[in-house]
DNA sequence: CGGAGGTTTCTGTGAATACTGAAAGAAACG
DNA sequence: CGTTTCTTTCAGTATTCACAGAAACCTCCG
């Protein structure tokens, strides 16, 4: 039915190795080998032609692409003169990491600072009967804060600004008189 | 038989939440659990502490604490008078997920850069009937020796030190000339 | 050398998750 | 409208993963 597309090699490989990896970090293999697909893929591709390529289910590949929707990293497209829905990947590499890391940073980053504030708040209230679980909270807290923090100043600098900055790196600092240490 | 350690209201919050969390992040619910449990310690603890305070089997406990070891962010340590191993957490943030970063690295993103090293590699032999495919993989491939080399640059890093440069920020960079654009 | 205390390995079971195929549901077209 | 084309939902199945309990294995001590 579909323009059978077969893959070469390195896109094999590739696509293989990107599913593992994002199974590792807790993402569904499948769903990281349709964005490795849709990432390597010069044009955007329509659901059977990602059913036909990585050998899954129609359903799957529709459930799959909803969740990458969900994560923002692939979106629907239309080509010309086809009914079918096409999808493409983000396309730029650092728009694509910050995304992610956007994404993460909502999903896990910000719920887990909610839970040790809850906790550190609790805590307190109730008396200082657990003062070595307060303090280790607090520290976390403060861990979590800082981090985020400084990936929110970071987080709008083009790639090129950044790579400037970790260029200079050290020369930077010494010149403000921060050292390592 | 071991002293029963029951766990204080926000203890088990983050206990439970830090659970959730690893098992998003691809980590054992259990691993991260017994991990939470040893950082909010004051003392290490045996292994049957950790099973009566968590209510999973002892085996479980034993191959999970073997999980932590491998990833260098527990370590057994012995307490005078005692027979039995016992085992305590990192204990500064900081260092706790510079260690787990650095595994991170070594296990998932080491291997990543070898697999594009060898797609890319293998593209450019079999000659340039997928360039498309080539060109996003060198780009991929420029992310992550880029962002890599930034992390070994600062790892090394005191917290403090990193503090004081974000602290700075912007300002470092317009001394330096350099736009966020 | 024998036994007690402690730890790890192993195997079967249970639960969670991912996946398929079929059926239902929309949207476009004649 | 009825048909076709495409998409999503749903329910059952398979696979993977985590876990418990038992057995085996150490190590220390008398």
């Amino acid at each position: 039915m579909a323009d059978e597309h077969t893959l070469s090699p390195v896109q094999q490989k590739f696509i293989l190795h990107w599913g593992e990896m994002g199974a590792q970090w807790g993402v569904n293999r499948t769903v990281a080998q349709i964005h490795a697909l849709l990432f390597i893929s010069p044009r955007p591709l329509h659901a059977e032609e990602i059913t036909d390529t990585l050998g899954v289910a129609r359903s799957n590949v529709s459930n799959s692409l909803k969740e990458l929707q969900g994560w923002g990293i692939v979106r629907r497209v239309h080509v010309m003169g086809d009914r079918r829905d096409h999808f493409e990947s983000l396309k730029d590499v650092w728009e694509l990491f910050r995304t992610i890391a956007d994404e993460r940073k909502k999903r896990e980053v910000d719920p887990t600072l909610a839970v040790l504030r809850d906790c550190i708040a609790e805590s307190t209230k109730t008396g200082a009967s657990d003062s070595y679980t307060e303090g280790k909270l607090r520290e976390l807290l403060g861990f979590f804060e800082t981090t985020t923090g400084w990936y929110s100043q970071l987080r709008g600098w083009s790639p090129s600004a950044l790579s400037r900055l970790a260029t200079m790196g050290d020369k930077a600092l010494k010149l403000l008189g921060v050292s390592p240490g």
